[in-house]
DNA sequence: ATCGTTCATCGTCGAACGTCGATGAATGGA
DNA sequence: TCCATTCATCGACGTTCGACGATGAACGAT
C-alpha cells in the first residue's frame, strides 16, 4: 500500500529529479496540451486535493469529459486519484510534475 | 527588418520572460508533445542553426512531415527560420522556448 | 534562358482526440 | 434490503493529427 506516493506529498520540490526520456516527455507535454487539463492541474494545485465532482463544478465540461480529462492526467504520472468510498479524490503528482519541470527546463 | 528576433538571439535566459496564458501555453505544450518535435529542438539547440535539408537529414521522415514539424515549432514561436537562398534556416526562438519554460515552472 | 536544388504546400488516408449521453458498478445511508 | 450518489467506461460522432508522395515556386549556377 505504499508503492505509489500517497496523496499529500509533501517534499520533492524543484530540484532532484532528473529528466524523463523524449517519448515520456513528449506525453507528459500531451497531457498539459489541453486549457481544460492546464485548467484541472491549478484546481488541484490550489485546492490541494479534489474530488471529482468538484472538478465537475468548476469547469463547463461534461462529467464524462471531465473523468476522461482526470484519466490522461493520471496516465501520464501528473496526477494521482485514491478512491475514497463512492468518491476518487485527486491531487498532483508532484514527482511527475517534477520532472516534466526538468525534462522542459532541459530542452 | 528588426522587429523580429534575429536568428542568432544571445541573450533572454532562463529570467525576465512571464508565463503565457492557459490557451497559448497549452499551444506550446501541443508543440512539443510529439518526439519528433522534441528531436528537432535538440537538434538546434546542439547545432545553433540547421537547414531544414539538415533536419531532413537526421531524422527518419519524409522531407513534407520533417517540413511539417517545422511549421508547427514556428507557429508556436519555439523556433524561428529565415530565407537564405533556396535554403530555410531555423533556430531556436529563445524567447518563445523561455516562455514555455516559465509557464511549466509556474503550474 | 535553362536546369538542378531546396523547400513549402496540397490532397489523401488512417489513427487518435474531444465531447457527449447512456449505462452500470460500487458505496453509504435510510 | 433498497435507493440515491458518485464516478468510470462505452459507443458514437465530428474534428484534428501524422505521415506520405506529388507538385510547383524560388533561387543559384551554368
Amino acid at each position: 500500500m505504499s508503492d505509489t506516493t500517497e496523496c499529500h506529498t509533501p517534499p520533492a520540490a524543484h530540484d532532484s529529479v532528473d529528466a524523463p526520456d523524449d517519448d515520456t516527455l513528449a506525453a507528459m507535454a500531451k497531457a498539459i496540451a489541453h486549457p481544460a487539463r492546464i485548467a484541472i492541474l491549478r484546481l488541484l494545485a490550489n485546492r490541494e486535493t479534489c474530488v471529482t465532482g468538484d472538478v465537475v463544478a468548476e469547469l463547463p465540461l461534461a462529467q464524462s469529459t471531465v473523468s476522461e480529462h482526470l484519466r490522461i492526467l493520471r496516465e501520464a504520472g501528473l496526477i494521482q486519484g485514491e478512491i475514497e468510498g463512492p468518491r476518487t479524490r485527486y491531487c498532483i503528482n508532484t514527482n511527475g510534475l517534477a520532472a516534466l519541470r526538468a525534462g522542459i527546463v532541459a530542452l
